[in-house]
DNA sequence: CAGGGAATAGAACACGCGTTCGCGGGGCCG
DNA sequence: CGGCCCCGCGAACGCGTGTTCTATTCCCTG
């Protein structure tokens, strides 16, 4: 990115600091007065060039025209993303989209990603991975998996389309697949490849204690 | 919260949205243009009784000078908390207090509050209670904990200053304090209750896979 | 030293934009 | 019927505000 001087770079701090106060971008003349520059067409030609090199966009002949590009932000200001809690997920059971709109969770883009949803773990099969009941799984769409991802998985028992959802660790094994669950009690799941949906790969897990 | 009528609560949405677009608000007669109000007085109108009823702030004779208050925005804009990880934490062994700047998550106010901090785990003291090595554990600090929260203690071995700090659950027994690793192979602390500091609680566990 | 780029002043112009005032039309209720 | 509230028009006033132009000073570089 292009270099600012002393004073551009103290225009743009102004300009962010101003936005976090009044929630609305500063006209030149208050740009002027917190720098001490009486003249407004000075400003107008400092933007200028803040725009030119990217840093703000400006919209012609609009008051308050101006706006902060990312490169301007002090800290990028990490994507956050709204995560919705779509459901529930068992061993076994279907997922009860419930999909209340109250229940979310924002979470930074470490663990999330564009379209990631959250599904509440019922059940404790997956207990040796250390996934337990009541957990949250941050699910990321996909519609592969390498062995030994968990996933949530959509077994079409027959050629119906909608089947039992699962959430297991995936193997893949010559002709069939294996959907391993991670309790001694409970038995792996085979299946053909074509019976098999995978629905997302599980990112993330989240516990409220 | 005053009840708005169908076309208050409509302009409340569009001035939403500009701002969603814009990341400025809009002038009177920007609003009405998309409203289809012709005269601005109406607009001023309107924006006065929204005002009155607290679901916007204005400023008077400044252009674009409202913005909306809290209770006025669609989804309430869950608070998003930056949370450090300020270090790493292991049965017996001190908080490394690396504070890399670089580490850190975004948490929504269901997992955080205002001065959370993370800490990851080293080693496997904690296993059966499903915290694994390499988990993120978020603490919120506190004086004090109820019997069986998993806490972040502070050991002061005399009576010197600094000790040993250590994620055991907390149980308060008549004289002293037992720290108790969820680990079959590891034996509790006991400690007298003078010795113990605690550092704060743990609220969240996050885990990426 | 000449020249060019960054910083600045001052003034003027032309819209942008909030504010005010007067007027009219429905619907509801005592 | 006579208020009263919500909804709307239009116009005018006057300050808010972006834009443009002309000059000046200082510094750095060839």
């Amino acid at each position: 990115m292009e270099p600012l001087s002393d004073r551009q770079r103290q225009m743009v701090t102004f300009i962010s600091e101003y936005i976090g106060e009044h929630d609305r971008p500063p006209t030149n003349r208050e740009i002027g007065q917190a720098m001490g520059i009486a003249s407004t067409g000075h400003v107008d030609y400092h933007l200028s060039v803040l725009a030119k090199k990217g840093y703000i966009e400006r919209e012609a002949n609009t008051s308050r025209g101006l706006r902060l590009t990312a490169v301007s932000e002090p800290h990028p200001r990490r994507r956050v993303y709204h995560v919705p809690v779509v459901g529930r997920i068992a061993a076994g059971a279907p997922i009860e989209a419930i999909s209340d709109p109250n229940e979310a969770v924002e979470l930074g883009d470490d663990f999330a990603g564009e379209d990631a949803y959250a599904l509440r773990v019922q059940g404790t099969s997956m207990i040796e991975d250390l996934i337990a009941d009541g957990d949250l799984v941050v699910v990321q769409p996909a519609e592969t998996a390498n062995n030994g991802d968990v996933v949530v998985a959509l077994l079409t028992s027959d050629a119906s389309e909608h089947g039992e959802a699962t959430l297991k660790r995936y193997f893949r094994e010559r002709d069939r697949v294996r959907l391993q669950p991670a309790n001694r009690t409970m038995q792996p799941i085979y299946v053909q490849p074509d019976r098999l949906r995978i629905q997302g790969k599980v990112v993330a897990l989240i516990r409220q204690l």
